[in-house]
DNA sequence: ACAGTAACTTACTATTGCGTAGGTTACTGC
DNA sequence: GCAGTAACCTACGCAATAGTAAGTTACTGT
């Protein structure tokens, strides 16, 4: 049953499904949900329109895919870096993951910045992030509860913090000459940690 | 000159031309840009298409002004904040300003978060509050050089701060059962300037 | 009253883009 | 070699929607 190095361009029902996420990330990245039509994801893919309805049924379809893998893959990254050490430590891990996950794929954090396809509610606004702020807010709610903080507001502290770091990540995904992600994620905590009060007089101090 | 109580639907230019713009802020409000059909807009306003064409060439024309007010207003709002007072207290000033706004001009803060036309830059996301983020960074380089800090990072601060204040905005308007806009306002100036080292056990310690 | 103009309308054209029907090509096991 | 199937394509229907051309209605000053 060799498989490689086929000679023409037709791929395997599985190949050809990964590779359509892939070329949808991009493509969703780039243009955002509303702006991007099949045809560019096709051509991009050099394959043909139904060739995507097959495997995903249309475009909210393959949007979808695209959008539940860049989140399940985040939270995972994030909740891994929350599981152990002191509080501290806890926040500087998660801000690193989060950092981490923005450097090693942009495209997708660009797709979970952007629009969704239709808003719910009238009036409102992107939902993606904001949706991970509220899984986020959950994790907060059960560890405010522990430590004795008004477990109320602790949406108020999820929120502010993802939101702190999807904007220096987006800032930092399009910098000219930017700091590294250790110096970022250092900022980036000891604000979080420590306040504009205390802030560092040296950006430096690398962990 | 009596210009008032017009019988008929018809109005002066101005007035049409203002009109448009506040139907229009708030159709791109609920439905971002590209899902906005120039054709809802005018018949929101009673008029038929032409009208808004006279007006402001076309779709990206009205868009064009209804984000350069926005920008404008929010901008100004937040100088005016910070042009005198301690540290601590232009912070807090600054993000009550921009919580106010959010609060006044929901839809115009929504037009804000959504995406831009159309992207400049390949593979790269919204760029409205960016912008928005940017122009706050340069006020905070000069604060910076002035305090002594390193003014390379006031950039970072700025985005996290325009981040977290978005974020929580957003969240603030959606939220069923909202706090009062004071007691988010201090949430956040407390974790900027203090940061989750020093949470308040208690939210209810309004200024 | 009536000419001139400002505000507005109807009725198109052209394009784009989602989704599908029906057929074709290439690989597989026998 | 030759079915049978998996992967793929061309060519369309159809709905939205940006933008325009040409004509109509209501207000204005004289």
């Amino acid at each position: 049953m060799r498989k490689r190095k086929k000679p023409s361009g037709r791929l395997t029902a599985a190949a050809r499904r990964a590779q359509l996420i892939e070329v949808g990330r991009e493509v969703f990245a780039e243009r955002g949900y509303g702006a991007t039509s099949v045809e560019e994801i096709a051509n991009r893919a050099k394959v043909s329109k139904p060739i995507l309805y097959d495997h995903f049924g249309g475009k909210e379809g393959l949007y979808a895919v695209v959008v539940d893998r860049e989140l399940e893959y985040i939270l995972s990254r994030i909740a891994e870096a929350v599981s152990s050490g002191s509080p501290r430590v806890r926040l500087e891990q998660a801000t690193l993951a989060y950092l981490t996950y923005v450097r090693d794929r942009p495209l997708g954090f660009a797709v979970l910045l952007r629009d969704a396809p239709q808003q719910q509610r009238s009036g409102e606004m992107p939902a993606l992030m904001y949706d991970l702020a509220d899984r986020i807010g959950d994790v907060f709610t059960d560890q405010f509860q522990k430590a004795g903080y008004d477990p109320g507001s602790a949406p108020i502290y999820a929120h502010a913090l993802v939101g702190m770091v999807a904007f220096v990540g987006q800032w930092w995904t399009e910098s000219s000459n930017p700091p590294s992600i250790d110096t970022v994620a250092n900022h980036i905590a000891a604000l979080a940690w420590m306040g504009l009060r205390h802030l560092p007089e040296q950006p430096n101090f690398v962990a």
